[in-house]
DNA sequence: CCAGAACTCCGTATGATGTACGACGATAGT
DNA sequence: ACTATCGTCGTACATCATACGGAGTTCTGG
């Protein structure tokens, strides 16, 4: 019996793109690229709930069986997914401003990816398996913070920080974008609408401050809470820095 | 023509339990609480994949359709889950330590309530309606952080910020945590399962500030990566008031 | 006290989905 | 030309959410 590859050697042979090229049988009229390139448009336009084999199969001109000789599975065609379009925006280079300006592009490029490609949302990236562009991100990660006095538990830290950090944000910041796009409804003229439903639950004297910050009528400022966000956890992280440099 | 309730509507009638009870007709065998705890219970034991309507009603030994006379559908299940859940964790109280003190403990009560139930990680929290638990917690987190000296847009940008860490990070911790009990494979036995088949891609010298941190045999500290940058975002923050407080 | 209205229950049916299986045809080494 | 090897994809099956409509149950109005 021949070594069988196990799942997680064909994921990384997949991910990798180390396919062994058979020189036997017919011409393959597809690759695994063109696949994972059909599959990201449909989850752009049309949603992750859109995103069904036979869908992707027919915007090829293909049977559906036929994806399932480059591709083992849905979950592969996932971490493919995942991987090309971490791909797709360049990481930052190195430049002035040192590590914060870098973290500061990296949390921008990160959210505008999420932006690009909202399906990112409902698939954990914390898999194990890492494809190339995952690595080469984290690589980049650790070399922009390193040298500046981070033990390497710290230094996977600050990183778990700013990755989560933007994922996080990125999510409620996405999604309101997103629905506004698909429904035609703006944000504002949704809660405009739902507003006066949920006053007939929310009560000013059960729920003070929030009738409080809500029913005022000088909403002033409305801040870009990503921003705003990223910039506390840079200081955080930028005032651990300093108080280690000094000890 | 009686007036029909809107989706949302009957959404918000669901979670804030505000059903009219007719009076005519057979007595419900059910309720909509006892649905929504079955249902939690197999989310929490067997993962959202095994979470069907026919699961449910298996359970609870009633026929599939059945279900439909409670809950519109499968997503106002979810809706109904996410809220009971987030009522289950009491609110902290105001104690000593401030808003800080607060913040922290409100934070680590959404990790555990994440680590509980990890399929709150699937379900986008980010629908606009919002339950009485959800409202509760809104509520709390801005009373917490009132009087501060913050602006109603900062306010908001503090909650998302302290509520997008929370959910960011946690996605990591608790997915490892998670595949630990279900498949009995500690994440250090499966990264060391793993590793070796990363190695045969990931090369020394492309990726050099990745080779060098992990393949240090000085894996000294391990650091709690959500309390370190919990502490993070918690000074950031902080430096944010003093500076806006000295102005 | 009873007829009909209002309501719950659920069997059946529909149309998705992911994917296992195997027949067929194409290709290239021998 | 033969044969091992591969790509293609029709069919099949299990599973899913849920629309529909009929049967059974309970309360109300007369």
């Amino acid at each position: 019996m021949p070594t069988e590859k196990s799942d997680a050697e064909r994921s990384l042979a997949l991910l990798w793109g180390a396919q062994d090229r058979p020189n036997r049988g017919p011409k393959p009229a597809l690759t695994v690229d063109v696949i994972v390139r059909a599959a990201i448009k449909i989850a752009d336009t049309e949603g992750m709930a859109a995103l069904s084999m036979r869908r992707v199969a027919e915007t090829l001109g293909v049977g559906t069986m036929s994806l399932y000789t480059y591709v083992p599975a849905k979950a592969e065609l996932f971490e493919l997914m995942v991987d090309t379009v971490l791909g797709e925006t360049p990481l930052p280079e190195p430049g002035p401003g040192g590590w914060r300006a870098w973290l500061e592009r990296f949390a921008r490029n990160g959210l505008d990816g999420y932006r690009r490609h909202p399906w990112l949302l409902e698939v954990s990236l914390t898999r194990g398996l890492m494809g190339p562009n995952q690595t080469a991100a984290l690589d980049a990660l650790l070399h922009a913070i390193s040298g500046i006095g981070l033990s390497k538990g710290e230094m996977m830290a600050v990183v778990q920080l700013v990755v989560g950090y933007v994922r996080g944000v990125a999510q409620s910041t996405v999604e309101s974008a997103r629905l506004e796009q698909r429904t035609g409804v703006t944000d504002e003229q949704w809660w405009t609408e739902v507003a006066p439903l949920h006053d007939k639950y929310i009560d000013a004297g059960r729920f003070p401050t929030l009738t409080a910050v809500f029913s005022a009528e000088d909403w002033d400022e409305w801040i870009d809470a990503f921003e705003f966000g990223l910039q506390r956890v840079l200081d955080g992280i930028e005032s651990f820095v300093d108080a280690r440099a000094t000890s």
